[in-house]
DNA sequence: GTGCGTGCAAAATCTTTGCATACGC
DNA sequence: GCGTATGCAAAGATTTTGCACGCAC
């Protein structure tokens, strides 16, 4: 007999666990927007919020915020700081590790790119200065094609 | 007969005047300032401002975030957008125009590196895009050898 | 049932802005 | 003297927090 009727448990579930914390609809709700929507996308937590409300679903703007904080914290989601006007915040995944963003200052497009010359560079630079690295972005800001 | 006495007009005022500006004892205050302290500091303006008045100058906060807004546009400062609470602003020098950073998120300690691979990285991936690179700045975080 | 998480509203930050006055040019 | 810049205070924008209630465990 297997038990195929078995609830699997998400990640984000196990790792709530763990830590005595639980799996809340809204927390649940929040992961899974970023999922829907896939990697590569940037949100505010007014974004967040919106989109939720727009879906029924009954989430308060300090419910998303404490959770964004909580994502970021477990290695979920990453906060980028790019922009003029709040922080974003995009899904981690484990295929763009360390990925990098360039910026049009005038509106505000952004693309993604990766480049292992930069991720070398400040493992570097970290060695040199005796820091443990975390994470580096490179953040180049231009004018896009449209705005040039 | 030599003009030695005649005053020499520095680059922020021959700048300001271009632009129908005007060289205020304010805003004189605030690059003296940063040029006072030197590189690689970085500031917020409510250091700033408070740095201002106990030397005794009367400077208001506004006039501070509207001097900074004025200064990173003319090119004398450079906005960063590190950690939170707040952006930090640091003096614009010719010596170091494309440089990183090494910043420690436990204790918020800073260390700056340059390096002519992300430079290019960055133009590269600007290229790539059809994107009129303007600056790249590589932000990389980490634990320093004290907060290990 | 226990105690963590939520919603709400108020508070705390950080930054910008309207307007009368001051002052660099 | 003209018109920009300042100071002040109020408004705005974003994020955090205190507290009572609700719900995941």
């Amino acid at each position: 007999m297997k038990a195929s009727f078995a609830k699997v448990p998400t990640p984000l579930e196990l790792e709530l666990h763990q830590e005595g914390r639980r799996l809340t609809p809204q927390r649940k709700k929040v992961l899974d927007l970023f999922q829907r929507i896939g990697g590569g996308k940037h949100l505010s937590a007014e974004d967040i919020h919106g989109k939720l409300i727009q879906s029924k679903s009954r989430v308060s703007l300090a419910t998303v915020y404490r959770t964004l904080r909580l994502l970021v914290k477990m290695g979920f989601l990453h906060e980028l700081e790019l922009s003029e006007g709040g922080h974003r915040f995009e899904l981690l995944s484990q295929d763009h590790p360390d990925h990098h963003h360039l910026v049009c200052v005038n509106c505000g497009r952004t693309e993604e790119f990766e480049s292992d010359q930069v991720v070398l560079a400040g493992k570097e630079a970290a060695d040199k200065q005796g820091f443990k690295l975390l994470e580096s972005t490179l953040n180049v800001r231009g004018l896009c094609p449209d705005c040039i």
